[in-house]
DNA sequence: TCACCTTTGAAAGATATTTTCAACCGGGTT
DNA sequence: AACCCGGTTGAAAATATCTTTCAAAGGTGA
């Protein structure tokens, strides 16, 4: 599966129901300047976008009609017919379930108490968009790859690493064998021993990490099943990947680096991996966990009152 | 609001949100043959025949194009293109309707999709309790204890090692000394070192585990201002904290061990610190996080496309 | 600067929707 | 029964809307 470029992501969903923001958000990158203004007024008002014929959307926009139908393209629509469908769907649904007051950015001066009822809204606003744009076929066929594996492999590095580290240790806990890699030159020195019959996951929000792509390139080359979790469904590290796995992408702010947002969303796919694994290997994981737990027992204080 | 069903729709006029098949009784009597039969479709499955055009739906009915804008006229649209719209619109309602049983346990033999979606529920539901179960002010005391701290040395093992690099992480990108301590003996000794000025952080679900009090007791004992997070505030290890940030807990299942949900509420706290000591030395923070960016530019491959 | 690639919108081409209009139907009248 | 007439219907023309094409504009690296 090495596809590349702007094709590849119209091939996948078909339909989009809700999560459009959201993909707004994950495609905006890979958009160009006049897209992003149409992605942007969809995304803004969907209801009174939906409202508008192609030259209106266009005029409003300031682009012409084939730049909409592009973009409307880009989001997964045959054409801009169907994305107005969606957004007609999109505005009844908003219509129903009126948002709270606390979606502003995180100010400067903002008192703590709105600091923790903002960042928890907006982690739960990225946890909504992760698991809506999340292609569980994609997802599946990781699940079963990564079951049935000899060895998993994990790369991430800086905040993903920590990512990385947290799906290596649950692997492990019920009785995988999967190791999380940091440092790039052993990366690429463990990769080189995978095969067939082995899996490596790449973790990079920004799809396009020199020392992680690397790893996977070389255990794509190698032959194990790849599986690249990244916000970027078009970055390059796609190319090595069997599978991708789609985070979303928060807004973000001065305050609120993109790594807190993506660090959530990453950790929900990684989640959602283990637990499926986990499903498929029942019969040793629930003893394993059940013994690991016992194990730490005694690191604990013996009543806690 | 006495009016109940029929009565009502007759003076929304313009639009019609819902109760579609409730006016198309009303109206048949006043509709001719060809008429009625296309509103019949339309009221039967709004959602196939949002995906139809003019010439389909005049096709699936036997009727002709004029009689399907007619229809949609007497319905009370300007034409059929709206009539669709509401369709479509109507569709995504019904959709939303059918979907609140996500709350149950995962069990074994879900499927992935519905893994995702519990998954994804409950840690919403995790970082909700925890931002209602957060006391701020004790959120503040620990951040400006932070914010001044000449070092600080935060504590956690197992999952909740990760918890702490990622605040370490952070910390150290707007320009902080902060180092997370995974070994015990190590962070014993280096707690040692700890006096007035310093903070300590000590990160642990349980609110016993061994290896993370006996550092914070040592910090406590030297001195330092020390904090505790955990999801039991009446646990030993707030013996020797002077600021205690409460995580909540989730329900565990089987397949999904505590970990994960203490997990996601740590973070949200750790993020909530982060943040609250960013905006208090935000005069340095910002310019940091700016630099720390810049400095990375680099390993990452040039053009993504 | 130039060559090359990307992005963009004007206009042509294709579809979908709306309107027009004549044929058709059914019932009442001579 | 034959005829007329208002209402109903769909084929086809007219219009609006959407899609595609293509060349010019804009940017980037040598």
């Amino acid at each position: 599966m090495t596809h590349d470029l702007k094709e590849s992501f119209n091939a996948d969903s078909p339909p989009a129901p809700a999560a459009l923001a959201a993909k707004v958000r994950t495609l905006a990158p890979s958009m160009t300047r006049s897209m992003q203004r149409v992605a942007e007024a969809v995304a803004g008002d969907p209801a009174g976008c939906a409202a508008l014929t192609v030259t209106g959307l266009a005029e409003l926009t300031g682009t012409s009609e084939a730049t909409v139908v592009r973009t409307a393209r880009l989001l997964g629509y045959p054409g801009y017919r169907d994305l107005r469908l969606a957004l007609a769907g999109l505005a009844a649904h908003q219509q129903s379930g009126r948002a709270p007051s606390v979606t502003a950015d995180i100010a400067v001066d903002d008192p703590i108490a709105d600091v923790v009822a903002k960042l928890a809204y907006d982690e739960q606003q990225t946890l909504a968009d992760t698991a809506a744009g999340l292609d569980t076929v994609q997802l599946g066929a990781a699940v079963a790859a990564a079951a049935t594996a000899r060895r998993i492999d994990i790369y991430g590095v800086g905040a993903s690493s920590l990512v990385g580290q947290d799906l290596a240790q649950k692997l492990a806990r019920i009785g995988l064998i999967a190791h999380s890699h940091t440092d790039p030159h052993l990366a690429v020195t463990n990769a080189v021993q995978l095969r067939s019959g082995d899996v490596a996951i790449a973790i990079t929000h920004s799809g396009s990490t020199v020392d992680v792509m690397e790893p996977l390139r070389v255990a794509f080359d190698r032959g194990a099943t790849t599986v690249a979790i990244t916000g970027r469904p078009d970055g390059p590290v796609t190319q090595y990947a069997d599978h991708v796995l789609t985070t979303s992408t928060a807004r973000e702010s001065e305050l609120r680096p993109a790594a807190m947002s993506s660090r959530t969303s990453q950790l929900l796919v990684v989640d959602c991996l283990f637990i499926g694994v986990a499903q498929r290997t029942y019969e040793t994981a629930a003893p394993a966990l059940a013994a690991s737990y016992e194990a730490l027992a005694h690191r604990h204080t013996p009543r806690p009152r």
